[in-house]
DNA sequence: TTATTAAAGGATAATTTTTTTCCTTTAGAT
DNA sequence: ATCTAAAGGAAAAAAATTATCCTTTAATAA
């Protein structure tokens, strides 16, 4: 994967710790602060939590990462791509996308409430295969 | 509506912090710690903030609240009641409620990934009737 | 009603999380 | 190779949340 080439299409100069970061979420989809600060921690031992926090920030100015808000948990960060859903095992912490068809629920939400919509968040919350 | 004894349901001791608190999340559905706050100091010129957290906290524990976590936004809370979705404007912030028919996304989702589901939250974004 | 006690409130300090500042370094363009 | 705006790092500052400690109070029972 081109993780420099994806920079320059969103406008982000390309530095060796944004390579890292992109290259992590895209590894692992999705991580918090302190995954990814203790990730690039091993790669760039002096690179500040500062950074992090600026970079993830930037990225999310640029529509090429977004937060994910979990229930009981601290936000996590993906690459942009095509609306999904969440699903979170709450016994192992384990996220994943899930595409699934809104387009019944953002109907019935639009016509019962007048709302102009334009996005969802949904996060489905239970047990992994794994963890049952 | 008898704040008192909903608080005694839940175990809550009651105290006059408690009840504003109960009061004001019953009279303006959803809103978040400094709303509350200020509305607080307004009957108690001298809470804490602490009390605030405090409050929220065992509250929530006591599955009496539950924390709704808005994008690009604090969290609000509201009084626990049956499920149903968010709707937020980006425009003005306003938040409601709205029953949502869930069960074909819910079992949509079991099917394909193989999750034990047990509950969703679901945040739909877009621009309120007044602010069109 | 009063006395007792565990819990809640308030003030403050301590933590934790996030942002800002300031200076140095570096990526990207010339 | 040079220049410049932007990014990185260290540290401080700010914001958000939790903990501590003492006082006050709600709930219980005498």
């Amino acid at each position: 994967m081109n993780y420099s080439g994806l920079l320059k299409e969103y406008d982000l100069k390309v530095t060796p710790q944004r390579v890292a970061i992109v290259e992590e979420l895209y590894t692992n989809g999705h991580m918090n602060i302190d995954d990814l600060y203790k990730k690039l921690l091993s790669k760039f031992p002096s690179v500040s939590l500062a950074t992090i926090y600026k970079n993830i920030n930037a990225m999310v100015e640029k529509v090429f990462l977004s937060e994910v808000k979990i229930p009981n948990a601290k936000s996590v960060y993906e690459l942009v791509k095509a609306e999904h859903a969440h699903l979170v095992c709450s016994s192992c912490g384990h996220i994943e996308d899930i595409v699934l068809d809104v387009s019944t629920i953002f109907s019935e939400a639009s016509q019962n409430s007048g709302f102009k919509l334009d996005s969802t968040d949904i996060v489905l919350s239970g047990t992994c295969p794994k963890c049952q």
